[in-house]
DNA sequence: AATTGTGAATTCCTTCACAGCC
DNA sequence: GGCTGTGAAGGAATTCACAATT
């Protein structure tokens, strides 16, 4: 294990790795080389090898590595092995339809509030049973729900004061979907999904095909 | 304007400096420099004008950028110029959201279809008038409406079916939110969204403190 | 023989710093 | 004087290639 500082781009791998691992143990495949796991699911198997090799030593020389025992690994390195209780601010389409996504409410992920201004959404529950709160009442229910990751899909002019909320909250994790720049406190990681800039990524990308598509690259 | 290739990193900065470019507009500034942007927009001033620089020289020496002018230009390079008609492929909870997402149905896309296999959902429509076809019909109505970008929302299971559906169509961009590689042919765009991974790596830094949250990085 | 873990080489991206221009 | 456009420098990420290990 070294203290070098790792990129977010090897701890993003983490999560490939843990998904194709989880569909090898389903498999009932035992063990792996990082080629043969490369080759099944077009990653590059020095990037493998040199992304575990940050955390520890998880391999067998000549041999590879134990599906069960790398995903174990890679959970606890994830933080996966605790359950992590996430909200949603802003019950708009979105914000409705990420509640009940499956990605969110799997292993080690459980949805439990959604925070809204409108009176109308107020008091009741998505499809699913998640309850809408007033976002006035943000603070009490982070923490009497343990509330640790936050989503943001409010409106951008708004959505600096809901995250200057989170933090007041006491929220240390937030996956930000409105197009703007956001302010946090250090120790609060803020990560962003910005969908307008992937669309219109793919729009240069049909108004521009001589450089279109160069190749499939791993994911 | 060069001939090398350019990054997908400079091309998506470009839509966001437009963004920035449309909020100066709409604030009634008519011309800005790069340094001025950058620290409005925690944007770096030498990473704008390389990222301009391939494309043309838009600025003028000792004054900075005409706001209208470079918005144009930057719309043009996009290919927000011409309208982009787009499709979903899976209507459950994340597909109906995103056809009724404010993102997915602003100046340059618009969303005209859905597909899916559901019997009770073929025939319908979406809150906002989208319809739901069978996904069957996919080459047809993408043909006929003349759908140029699909996005991809069904099961990880069925994903590369469907993708291979969509190729079939005709179709030369996807935005995949399907956690899985896929295939496709030479000269198709594929742009992956990948929630699952985001929320991942957010569960790594609540697990791993003492490196979270390194500052606040600019867009 | 096979595969890991890792320095070295390479490629890619960002930032600096300044000549050139308004 | 102020700002752009850009070559050069610096830094980061990927890939190569091989010694170490089973």
């Amino acid at each position: 294990m070294k203290s070098e500082k790792i990129s977010e781009l090897t701890t993003k791998r983490l999560s490939i790795y843990l998904r194709c691992l989880q569909i090898l143990d389903r498999n009932g495949i035992q063990t792996v080389s990082s080629r043969a796991m490369a080759e099944q699911f077009h990653l590059n198997s020095a990037q493998i090898r040199k992304d575990l090799a940050y955390f520890g030593e998880f391999g067998v020389r000549g041999v590879g590595y134990s599906v069960s025992h790398l995903a174990q690994h890679l959970t606890k390195i994830l933080g996966l092995d605790s359950r992590h209780r996430l909200c949603i601010c802003g019950a708009g389409n979105l914000g409705r339809a990420l509640a009940e996504y499956g990605g969110f409410n799997s292993e080690g992920f459980q949805m439990v509030a959604l925070f809204d201004t409108d009176a109308k959404k107020i008091g009741t529950t998505t499809r699913t049973g998640v309850p809408i709160y007033d976002i006035k009442k943000l603070k009490p229910i982070v923490v009497k729900e343990n509330v640790d990751i936050a989503v943001v899909t409010v409106p951008s002019e708004v959505a600096q004061k809901v995250v200057d909320l989170l933090c007041a909250a006491g929220i240390k994790a937030i996956l930000n979907f409105a197009p703007v720049h956001l302010r946090v406190n250090s120790g609060i990681k803020l990560q962003k999904v910005d969908l307008k800039v992937e669309l219109e990524n793919l729009s240069y990308y049909l108004s521009n095909p001589s450089v279109s598509a160069p190749a499939n690259l791993p994911e």
